[in-house]
DNA sequence: CCCCGCCCTGAATCGAATC
DNA sequence: GGATTCGATTCAGGGCGGG
């Protein structure tokens, strides 16, 4: 970094280590006290390292430019300390929440499934593209279309045009981009990893890099590991520098730089909410039930908490204009596997034939509101016979 | 909290104020160097006032209980640092993230939309219940229901009975509760509002207080402010003790506890515990049929829009815990001058004794998990009878 | 009592099979 | 034949057991 001009970057991202083996090398070789003593030395030492380095960063960076620190969950607040001290607490920008789902475990307390970025600036002149997220579900639809004015009194109210029609307002953008980002941890799976240990997804270094830089800026990455960064600023069009002291580090980034590989992920192509479609509707049909929701699965929607000799029960419901026959044919495929011996069909049409389709291990029940017309029904033909 | 014995409370919930006021008087009256001297005194005369406070709840807090300090923005590492001080850093057990949709506004940078709590422990055999959220939206049943082996080469791949067949587990709840919770902001128009200025939303404590505490375990919020802790706690049937310096704290307090009021989010709709019992019933059980809802009548729930001969149709749904004859009586009673020919009863818990006692003009259909749960039992029956 | 390594778990991608 | 579906797979956190 020494060889780096003053204010010539306009964006660092840095992820250290955290020195935690050297914590534990250090507690297997002494008594308990000898541990604590050590451990905090290390994280005096620690510290002071982090500090060293914040200060040449502090030095390369641009007036205009910002830092993003990644943190270790045990270490977020010695890390805040330090860069207070160093870039000034008046320019604390962001605490940015990296979020995620991942494989889970039996661990006595909550899951861990966040990580930290602390973002200062060198100045209040910093460098910010403004991203947009979409709106919330709840956010009333005429707010977003139409516009607003203000009357004599300073109340708010739509705006009326000379017709007395509301006015509609095209290309809101959004809402302005929350400082918790829920972005897909890399999966074990995914093509993108390159064997490194704390990869980072580029999804999240892309978000960093489009807020904080315009094409042509420079980045620099003084702990570059597996290279995402660079991966990221040059797929970017961005100019970046990456330091690790690892040799093996280095190498990881040239040949990804070489050949980057980004996952196509269906999840982060199609969003969250497009697997959550009929959630509302089948836990109104199935509430007073116990179960978990399948999402993954057309045969299938519902698997009941309880068992039949110890065989798992399925639950489906019936479509929209979907014939009884093909859901019935549906849910038998997917249960081919699955071992049920009962398993539900909830009917929420009467079926224009009599079933001679039946499965033996699915039950076919009607849905409430059916059973209610059908007997409203079936009270009126009785009573126009009667007629 | 000095009245108050050694290890006598379960859980505390604190939620201090962070003294802005001071700070932003003295930097407004000096210049920038001295604000920023004042600014840091103030810092230390804060953490010295929350860890005096710090000590007293390690005293009062048992020995297998929890502390949950709900931290500014500006003050976490602070905060944290004065935990990890007085109840140690092996007892930090979570850094809880609390996110929230807000109203937007236009600032440069990204959107404030989380708080931070730190959940500390005073030993490693604190209470915890676990709680559990759904799984991925990207998760197969497959991986919930069948049992999985290693080969040889440590291979991970599903387990095969003798006869070929997949191996089916035990179901499970779900995947552990993630230390990122989202739970909508209090709406400023929300009935809930009291206020109280920093007020927080039942739910965020009712979520504390479900995995810390048991029915009959003691709560103390030592900054109660509006009260909130101690609404959820009498809610769910758990003892507690709110401190202010305010009397109009207190005062709050004292009348939301007579009077609670708990805003029903609509973002929340889906998840069981905020929706209002009977109307949930309601929806799912006429799920596609067009009602209107009657809120004060003890023998009627609902009136559908469609008709029998031109005579209204009424819904009622058995109550939990009543009696199938009671429900029939309680109904009839309120038909009496309807003028209605045909209503609905929804029997929600199997009739111990034939129905000898039916009403001409009340028809009785099962509820959904009725029915699901009465095939299986007949199922299982049937099952014996053949062995 | 501590440490190492095996085991269980589930997110999300992969990729074969199917529509 | 392109898109979709869904069974299979990998890997790391943390528990637990054995040395």
């Amino acid at each position: 970094m020494q060889d780096l001009r003053d204010e010539s970057v306009n964006t660092i991202y840095l992820d250290p280590p955290f020195m935690t083996n050297k914590k534990q090398s250090l507690s297997s070789r002494d008594g308990e006290h000898f541990y604590y003593e050590d451990s905090w030395e290390t994280k005096e030492d620690y510290i002071r390292f982090i500090e060293e380095r914040l200060i040449e960063m502090h030095r390369v960076l641009r007036h205009d430019g910002s830092l993003f620190f990644h943190c270790d969950r045990n270490a977020t607040h010695l890390i805040r300390f330090a860069l207070d001290k160093i870039f000034g607490e008046e320019n604390f920008i962001s605490e940015i929440i990296w979020t995620y789902r991942r494989w889970s475990n039996s661990k006595k307390g909550l899951m861990n499934s966040h990580q930290t970025i602390y973002m200062y600036s060198k100045s209040d002149e910093f460098k910010f593209n403004q991203m947009y997220q979409s709106y919330s579900e709840t956010t009333n639809i005429d707010q977003i279309l139409q516009l607003r004015s203000r009357d004599a009194n300073n109340k708010a109210s739509y705006a009326i045009d000379k017709d007395g029609k509301t006015i509609v307002k095209n290309n809101k953008a959004g809402v302005p981009l929350s400082d918790v980002w829920d972005i897909p941890f890399l999966n074990p799976k995914a093509k993108e990893r390159c064997g490194y240990p704390t990869q980072k997804p580029l999804l999240l270094l892309e978000r960093i890099i489009e807020i904080s830089t315009d094409v042509g800026d420079s980045i620099l990455d003084p702990f570059c590991g597996s290279g995402t960064t660079l991966v990221a600023a040059s797929q970017m069009g961005r100019f970046s520098i990456g330091i690790d002291i690892a040799q093996e580090a280095v190498d990881i980034s040239r040949s990804r730089l070489e050949k980057p590989v980004k996952t196509e992920s269906r999840l982060l192509e199609v969003g969250r909410d497009a697997y959550n479609q009929s959630l509302s509707e089948l836990s109104s049909i199935l509430y007073g039930i116990d179960y978990t929701l399948i999402q993954r699965n057309k045969g299938l929607d519902a698997l009941l908490s309880s068992k039949y000799s110890d065989k798992p029960i399925f639950i489906r419901i019936q479509r929209q204009g979907e014939d009884l026959r093909q859901a019935i044919q549906k849910m038998a495929l997917s249960l081919r596997n699955k071992g049920s011996e009962v398993s539900f069909l909830i009917a929420i049409e009467p079926s224009n034939s009599l079933i001679d389709y039946s499965h033996p291990n699915i039950v076919v029940i009607n849905s409430l509101s059916m059973s209610i017309s059908g007997s409203i029904a079936s009270k009126q033909n009785n009573a126009k016979v009667l007629m």
